[in-house]
RNA sequence: CGGGAGAUGGCUGAGUGGUCGAAAGCGGCGGUCUUGAAAACCGUUGAUGGGCAACUAUCCGGGGGUUCGAAUCCCUCUCUCCCGGCCA
């Protein structure tokens, strides 16, 4: 959620930062003209409560006096019109407000490079060098292994699900343990969460009430399927207080996620690239605000790592103001390098969305004798599909055989 | 899914229509005592928003209603606990 206060106070600096997510300025315009409305329309209301309460009480007293109450109780009477009069417009302003408020996006950092889509990215490094084959490798789905069964997924529900068999299952959940394994050694505690969230929480991430057409929502109930384990684990802390000795609390958690992929019809349908159900393994992080830059850079470390241990060449790329995600104020994408494809594709993307989520989620934590937001951070570890048919692609043999990373090995 | 009980401040727990934002205890903070600590004793201590401040509004699970006035009465939703059914 956008800082209400800071449009109100800073408008010209809000309105220039968000010129990089080409946000619409007669939206920012209106959002600060009503929020002044209702501060002034509070006022008012606040006084004439502040009566009523006074002559409330006095009521109370008269009656022990034996006093006639008649005319003071007429007298409340109208006030208390006025009083509910004001107060339903003030809740009618308060929700056109928050209605329009949640639909801003973040406001990008400093950082954050000008541009209006993916082409205007900035590649910030490289990491190993992909690897050369005698012989032309193949896509993942042209490997003559029975890992990956497209059709009998798509038998079990629809298009853009898959089953895996044998070692392709296998190696997906021996992934799944090297990770979270990796993670913890690194600081980062072990989350179970529901895959089903409910509309508060999907609001407090940012998921609601934008993008309800990307998710899977169960009939007749107001819940949805998770599309990200950043959805609930975010929101474990969700309107609360936390202690300051708490912080930077650091978690990592395998969930499968479910997407619609509304947007995406054409996009990848071959293979198992873009699935409506994928596993992963996220980083979430909450941390107080002078922290949330070094965590961040930590948990790129971290996934960038992971792929290096499990020899992939990759490269990071800081996404353009034009690219960013909703909530996000900062992201760094991971991007694997694909020998079949001939490019690199993202499997992991970290955020920093600041106080963002934290102000919707009301997550908030003391110091000294201070509320204050604190700030979120989420980040794919490694998206697990992504990182079976990287490592299928990579390590394709002439004779048709995959070769397992070493460091796979005992979890296999 | 059926039957019963309940939801109050950091915690335990009183409070059934009028200075109740809420007793008491615990915990926390400050102090006395002590070489230091414990114990004891004294004092203090809810949250959020607005305001420089005085102050003020809102909050007793959520929403709605009755009333001049609701933690207290009514409706509704959610959640928790116990009993039964179902079940990994």
């Amino acid at each position: 959620m956008l800082d209400i206060k800071l449009l109100q106070n800073d408008f010209d600096n809000v309105r220039e930062k968000l010129k990089k997510k080409k946000v619409d300025e007669t939206l920012l315009e209106e959002i600060k003209s009503i929020s002044l409305e209702l501060k002034e329309k509070k006022k008012i209301l606040e006084d004439l409560q502040a009566e009523q309460n006074a002559k409330s009480k006095l009521f109370g007293v008269y009656a022990k006096e034996g006093k006639n109450l008649e005319e003071l109780k007429s007298e409340l009477s109208q006030n208390k019109e006025k009083v509910a009069l004001l107060n339903t417009q003030v809740k009618e302003i308060e929700e056109k407000l928050s209605i329009i408020a949640s639909t801003i996006p973040n406001i990008p950092d400093e950082s954050v490079p000008e541009g209006a889509d993916e082409e205007d990215n900035i590649e910030i490094k490289r990491v190993l060098t992909p690897p050369t084959f005698s012989f032309a490798p193949k896509e993942h789905w042209d490997l003559d292994v029975d890992w990956l069964d497209f059709e009998r997924g798509v038998k079990l529900a629809k298009s853009r699900f898959t089953a895996l068999r044998g070692t392709g299952a296998k190696l997906s959940r021996a992934l799944i343990n090297y990770m979270l394994d990796f993670n913890a050694k690194r600081g980062y505690q072990e989350v179970c969460v529901p895959y089903i969230a409910n509309r508060d929480t999907l609001t407090g991430t940012g998921q609601l009430p934008k993008f309800e057409n990307d998710l899977f929502k169960l009939d007749g109930e107001d819940l949805f399927l998770i599309p990200t384990a950043e959805v609930p684990v975010t929101n474990l802390f969700r309107d609360e207080i936390l202690d300051v000795s708490m912080l930077p609390i650091k978690m990592t958690c395998y969930s499968e996620c479910f997407r619609k992929e509304a947007g995406s019809a054409g996009r990848d349908t071959r293979g198992m690239i873009r699935q409506h159900q994928f596993s992963k393994v996220e980083l979430v992080s909450i941390t107080k605000p002078e922290e949330s830059d070094l965590v961040f850079d930590d948990m790129v470390a971290c996934a960038s790592d992971l792929l290096t241990s499990l020899g992939l060449a990759h490269r990071l790329v800081m996404l353009c103001g034009g690219d960013l995600g909703f909530s996000a104020a900062k992201t760094v994408d991971l991007e694997v390098w694909f020998p079949g494809q001939n490019r690199y594709r993202e499997i992991s993307s970290v955020s920093n969305t600041h106080d963002f989520q934290a102000r919707r989620a009301m997550i908030r934590y003391k110091d000294e004798k201070k509320n204050r937001l604190v700030h979120t951070l989420n980040g794919s570890s490694l998206a697990v599909g992504r990182t079976l048919i990287a490592i299928m692609e990579n390590y394709q043999n002439e004779d048709g055989s995959i070769t397992i990373p070493s460091v796979l090995e005992r979890y296999m």
